[in-house]
DNA sequence: TTAAATGCAAATTATTTGCAGAAGC
DNA sequence: GCTTCTGCAAATAATTTGCATTTAA
């Protein structure tokens, strides 16, 4: 895990005057060991696995904090669970296009799409910032053989 | 309602071997009573005012039916509760643009987007068919004021 | 007549919360 | 020591489902 992110991350959890907790410091290093996208119960095993103390309870009161943060970027894909994205340090601007019957992602960043948004928001009266799309489309699989072997398991 | 778009859904149920009853009548009736999006609940009391015997259950029930019969579209918007949108059977390719903060729904179309849209999309090897887009940006009372009036009450 | 549809209430599922004890500062 | 954190288990809230009964065709 970058040392850069671990900082800013204790910084604002000082700043906020809260503490520093065994817990939070395995559910910190378990969502920025990865740059997949993970659930909340996806991270409690993973958070587990690095301190074996961490119920549910405290991953789901963790989660808004780091949103909050800015380092964690929660996504709604259109499914069930709420999806939380560790990769918006790196790529503050990229979005999502997701399978619609695999749900399979792939992230992308386009100059044009960032502009045409720009202007499609500004034109209806909303303020350019803070946009995000997310467009959802057939994967491949879907399309050449009618539906996708991991058909509702996502990626 | 459109008298056209009545003897699609009558047409669909029929085909599927599915019964006509008051209670469908009465929550079709509802859904394209308005051009407005709406819960599952609040299309459970549209309901109720045609036909008081209609029940949560069934309206639950009758929703993805419609889906599928595709003359309504479940929205993700990113709130609690899902939202159906029964303008699609008019404007089969609007968009929706989000505010972030008040959940206020603007529909727009866009050439552009829909170019750009399917560039991608095929860029990232996705088949550009049954892609949609969603843009969460700030509306105006949001950006002038820090926060809107109608926070969180969604539109 | 018979398969489909209904209402009700109970079940499900992700998430949130109250509380008493544990622990950071 | 005082306040924040924690795990646990119970509470929420939207949606789904089982079942006995009703009803369309």
């Amino acid at each position: 895990m970058d040392a850069a992110l671990r900082q800013r991350i204790y910084e604002f959890i000082e700043q906020k005057g809260l503490r520093k907790t065994a817990q939070r410091d395995a559910i910190i290093a378990a969502a920025f060991g990865t740059h997949e996208h993970f659930t909340a119960e996806a991270l409690l095993e993973m958070s587990k696995k690095i301190e074996p103390s961490v119920s549910r309870a405290t991953v789901y009161r963790t989660l808004p904090l780091l949103v909050e943060c800015g380092v964690l970027k929660e996504l709604d894909l259109g499914r069930e669970q709420k999806v939380y994205d560790p990769n918006f340090v790196d790529h503050p601007h990229h979005n999502h296009l997701i399978c619609v019957d695999c749900d399979k992602i792939v992230e992308f960043e386009d100059q044009n799409i960032e502009l045409l948004e720009e202007c499609i928001s500004r034109r209806l009266g909303f303020s350019p910032s803070s946009k995000m799309v997310r467009i959802e489309a057939k994967c491949d699989e879907l399309k050449r053989l009618g539906e996708c072997k991991n058909r509702g398991k996502g990626k």
